[in-house]
RNA sequence: GUGGGUAUAGCUCAGUUGGUUAGAGCACUGGUUUGUGGUACCAGGGGCCGUGGGUUCAAAUCCCAUUAUCCACCCCA
């Protein structure tokens, strides 16, 4: 016995899902087109090159390579192939692979096409994304990406806009008791300098310091200990969390500031973060829709200045957006000094969340207004004609397609939930007119052809 | 990658200390009702009991392996 299936982290939607999936796209899609981003659209797949190193160590595992078509053993590496290196075998043998997020394809983008665009250059992408990751709840191996990023400008004014972009999205989808929580790069490095941890150890520091909300302090410590950091550096955490556990986002920031005083770089990122705070709450963005976080540090290696994280309180999922600043994102491709910021928004996220919490409107499934019922086998003209009619004004209209039983039709109108259904018997026939069925009270009008519209539309 | 659970009809699941014809609900088809859905009643179709091996007179049931899947850990938007 051979079931179909799908490979695990994949899903199909149905109608329904389709609904709310293309309700949440469309609805952050209106805020973007609101806030002047344009769209576009990159392939699915990429060269292997463009993707890799951008991930850090742990995404690039997760990238989804496509084998090279053809022989491709024969163009293998011979010694890779017998020793089992599948490090050295891969890049031999697979040349492109699945895009991993939306940021860096769109990074490869505005260099390639540099001379076309404006800037600075405001685009969103609402595409889907692959990452060979374990399933596990609200993660998946393909999923939908919302994202807008602002390149070619460094101003502070751009993180004002996605934060914006973030409130007005989640409000108009209802998202309930959601925070944006931001950092800032560079303030995690400085803060990391003053207590020890070089340059160079800064990605493992940060990794550790990221799985706070997770393990709490104490499982920061340890993993800071099995990193091998020493134990200044780990009671420093601890210093850092009191610090962070401050009530008011201004007051964390201020005793930050304390802390880093003397890091120039560090101080740029508390006065932006300052800066971005105030001028949220003048926008009417207060806690705690939004929060400072010391400890947010996310996973992805190309961000350098702020970043961006949305959370639900008591999701079942993990966090829904993303996003962050990345100087050089597009130096990697030839093209140094484009700084660019951007967010993303996770739809299979979101879509959990708002089914967690049943807060999907009513009324998304698309359904036909109006069935015309095929009664008459030898003669169905009349029908035809009404649903042409029907259908340039503007309803959605469909006809039974074979002469079955009433019975049989009628069910299908009411699984469907098609709330009308007209009737050419041989009655309304002779009489030259149309029998209207409402289906949720059961009442049905005996009307001409021409008033059925009015009655449907009312 | 580690640990645990599960695998029986299209779906959700029962199935006794191993015992002869494997059940229910939902869904589906037909009928009660030849021009009327949702309700009710009646009837019907549908199963390699995940796969392979073993124990036994006898296995959905016990044992081993294997695959798939779920949960937790790990890791990660």
């Amino acid at each position: 016995m051979s079931k179909p299936s799908i490979p695990k982290g994949t899903r199909d939607f149905g109608p329904r899902a389709m609904a709310r999936r293309q309700w949440v796209c469309s609805t952050i899609r209106g805020v973007f087109e609101r806030h002047g981003f344009l769209p576009v659209e990159t392939p699915s797949f990429e060269n292997l090159k463009t993707l890799t190193g951008k991930y850090g160590e742990e995404g690039d595992k997760l990238i989804f390579r496509i084998l090279n078509n053809g022989d491709y053993l024969s163009k293998a590496n011979a010694e890779a192939l017998i020793s089992k290196d599948s490090k050295l075998l891969t890049p031999t043998i697979s040349k492109k692979a699945l895009r991993y997020d939306l940021t860096v394809p769109f990074a490869r983008f505005v260099v390639m096409n540099r001379n076309e665009l404006t800037f600075p250059f405001r685009r969103y992408q609402i595409q889907p994304v692959w990452r060979g990751d374990r399933p596990g709840k609200g993660r998946y191996q393909e999923f939908t990406q919302c994202d807008a990023d602002i390149i070619g400008s460094t101003s502070a004014l751009c993180e004002l806009d996605l934060v914006q972009v973030f409130s007005e999205a989640l409000d108009a989808l209802g998202v309930p008791g959601y925070t944006v929580l931001i950092n800032d790069r560079r303030i995690l490095a400085a803060v990391a300098l003053s207590m020890g941890v070089g340059a160079d150890r800064l990605t493992d520091w940060t990794v550790a310091v990221d799985k706070y909300d997770k393990v709490g302090v104490e499982g920061v410590v340890k993993e800071l200990e099995v990193r091998g950091f020493d134990h200044d550096v780990a009671s420093g955490i601890e210093k850092l969390f009191e610090i962070n556990s401050a009530s008011n986002s201004l007051d964390v920031l201020s005793n930050i500031a304390s802390v880093i005083s003397s890091n120039s770089e560090g101080m740029k990122g508390v006065s932006d973060m300052r800066t971005l705070l105030s001028r949220a709450t003048a926008d009417g963005i207060d806690a705690p829709k939004i929060k400072f976080d010391a400890m947010l540090a996310r996973g992805l290696d190309y961000y350098t200045g702020a970043i961006f994280e949305v959370r639900v309180a008591d999701s079942p999922v993990g966090s829904i957006c993303g996003g962050g600043r990345y100087d050089d994102l597009t130096g990697i491709f030839g093209w140094s000094g484009m700084s660019g910021v951007g967010i993303s928004f996770g739809v299979d996220r979101i879509e959990d969340v708002l089914t967690h919490f049943n807060k999907f409107p009513d009324a998304l499934d698309l359904t036909t207004d109006v069935l015309v019922m095929y009664m008459n086998e030898k003669n169905c003209d009349v029908e035809l004609q009404l649903v042409s009619q029907l259908r340039s004004q503007g309803l959605a209209v469909e006809m039974y397609p074979d002469p079955v039983k009433l019975k049989k039709q009628m069910k299908y109108a009411g699984d469907r939930d098609i709330p009308f259904v007209v009737m050419i018997g041989d009655a309304e026939r002779t009489a030259g007119k149309v029998t209207l069925k409402n289906m949720s009270d059961g009442s049905q009008e005996l009307l001409l052809t021409t008033e059925v519209f009015k009655y449907v539309s009312s």
